[in-house]
DNA sequence: AATGAATGAGTATTCATTCAT
DNA sequence: GATGAATGAATACTCATTCAT
């Protein structure tokens, strides 16, 4: 019946909600969620207004697949980190300075915590964001376990300190604007230097 | 007709401005700024929405005032901090546990990160923001260099090690949600003993 | 507190509400609820676009609020007739008479046809048209069961022949249009001929 | 490849038109022209969206297609009636119960009813439709010539008692729903009885 | 011819701001 | 000064129509 190749038509359709996704992640992140219109998500992915409702019912669902993504990618992330055939130390830096250079790091961190704070979002998503950064917290808790173990790393409750680090990456992250650059190079070991006895 | 106090009249409607001030900045830290409508305003403030335009011009003078506000505010703690009659730890533990539990910290560190990262803001307040962010980071850094002084705080740049501790305390606070609490019930020193040699 | 004279403010408010829905409704139907643009409604009623979601939530309530307005005025109409100090026969030429050059009685004829048929119109407000429909049969009913005892309408279940005259009152309305009128000046008298024994 | 029959392949066509015509037709009179989607039309004639538009240029074009085939149909209808070998009572009895159970019946009614009173259809349409409405309106008023002739039917206009058995079949066409049909099992023959004498 | 994704003009609804009282 | 209804520009979303395959 149809003259369509249906395989093409799938891979093409999942290229393409994934370009969207990009564009979208990048522009919400700048504007936040309600000052972005779906006319600048639609500019930034080169596609039509209507276009994006082929593939998103509507702002919010774009917004929800943004952050499952986000939270998605970052564990992808910090498993990769964990499973170095390296030092805690090196597994930490490694995952440090990637992270602070990541393309969509920025993105996703601030996504992610317009998610979490604003009652502008449903609870439920608020919740599984919540949950999942949890979740999230263990690989690195493994790492910093493992650097205690090893008489690297400062003693506590390694859950505690890998939120810690976590936050502070996140503060300076949010940070990470022209004026900051200018007086704070930091490094990644002077972050670590922090978590070192 | 009483002959008008215009003194009292005075003192009331700088009151009254504080009273919608206050009742704004909670209401825009739960919701955004796009997502807080006037209207919501109004209602935290007990005051019509007609009245607000009596006190201010806009919504974006608004939020402008609140973010003046809540900078000065937070310098004022600082330097409190910076003036006690303590220790440097103790100067930065007054610092920790107070502007943890303080009433408004929540609200001015969500306030600030938005204006410094969302591209909705105007340039010039962003910059304004950001610029007095890195002023009120010197009284810290002195309180910092203080300790390192007396051995007690890791060495390095102290502005730097004051970005990164404020970076810490914001990144926790952004985290301030019913979950992270039963996982990780952080003490001050916690916090402190990262800084600690 | 307020200068407003909320007794004047009442009044008005209930003015204008009325206002709109006698401007909605003869735009309504004429074009159809689905044709019909909140601007022409609002031009209609000159008012502002806004302004009329002061007075309702949506266009969908506005129809709303016209059926029912519509199927009370018809009822309070009906009953006018009934309680009339006069023969059924006579009762019954002032309910065709009345009704055929009754303001809004095309209009009201139209709406609920439409909310009665169309599926695109809520199953709720279908069914509660239906039943006040139904409902609103029985003075009619009443008329013709008197006409009957008095041996001049045609014998038969009184119920039956109310929806019946009802219904052509219905259809001939529908076909209230100019190119009718020139073939069929139908009078009451003919019309209710058929009733007759 | 095998060599193409032209005379099937217009068959063919008109076929899926008269298909296309057929789903379109039930699915406008349930929900009404405008709130019908060009996709809701294409899923009950179970094409693609597309497809329509080898057929049909417009919505409207559509539309006015049905409305066109609705009076034909209708015109062959009633001129089989008025062609039957029998008395006139009969031959009207037999265009009511007939029309009643029509599977088109119902839709066709609606269509033109909504062709006749919207201002959304083009003015040229609604003119048309009235004078084809009037136009075979003369069957039936032969019919009841014919009757009145041999004084059984009342006396008065044919055309103007046409119009108004018409008119009455309508209007209880158009309340063909459920609950009507629990208090009213009207027959053809109390329907009838309206007229005799 | 058939398909269904792409397009963008069109519309309901919201909300900052104004203004009559 | 205070109030809240009125205004209309702004924006999310829909859907008839087009078009590449």
């Amino acid at each position: 019946m149809s003259p369509r190749n249906f395989e093409k038509d799938k891979e093409l359709r999942a290229e393409r909600r994934q370009q969207l996704l990009e564009a979208a992640m990048h522009v919400i992140a700048r504007r936040g969620l309600p000052a972005t219109k779906i006319a600048d998500i639609a500019a930034a992915a080169k596609m039509s207004v209507g276009s994006i409702y082929n593939y998103f019912r509507s702002k919010e669902e774009i917004f929800q697949a943004l952050v499952e993504n986000g939270q998605q990618e970052y564990r992808t992330f910090v498993e990769e980190a964990l499973s170095l055939e390296s030092t805690p130390y090196e597994k930490l830096h490694w995952y440090t300075s990637n992270w602070l250079v990541y393309r969509n790091g920025w993105a996703i961190t601030v996504l992610l915590q317009y998610a979490r704070t604003s009652e502008a979002v449903p609870a439920e998503l608020t919740q599984a964001v919540s949950s999942r950064f949890i979740d999230n917290l263990r690989p690195m808790a493994s790492i910093i376990a493992e650097g205690q173990q090893a008489g690297v790393f400062k003693d506590g409750d390694s859950t505690q300190l890998a939120l810690i680090y976590v936050s502070m990456m996140e503060g300076l992250i949010l940070h990470d604007i022209p004026g900051i650059h200018e007086i704070a190079a930091l490094t990644p070991d002077r972050m670590l230097s922090l978590l070192l006895k």
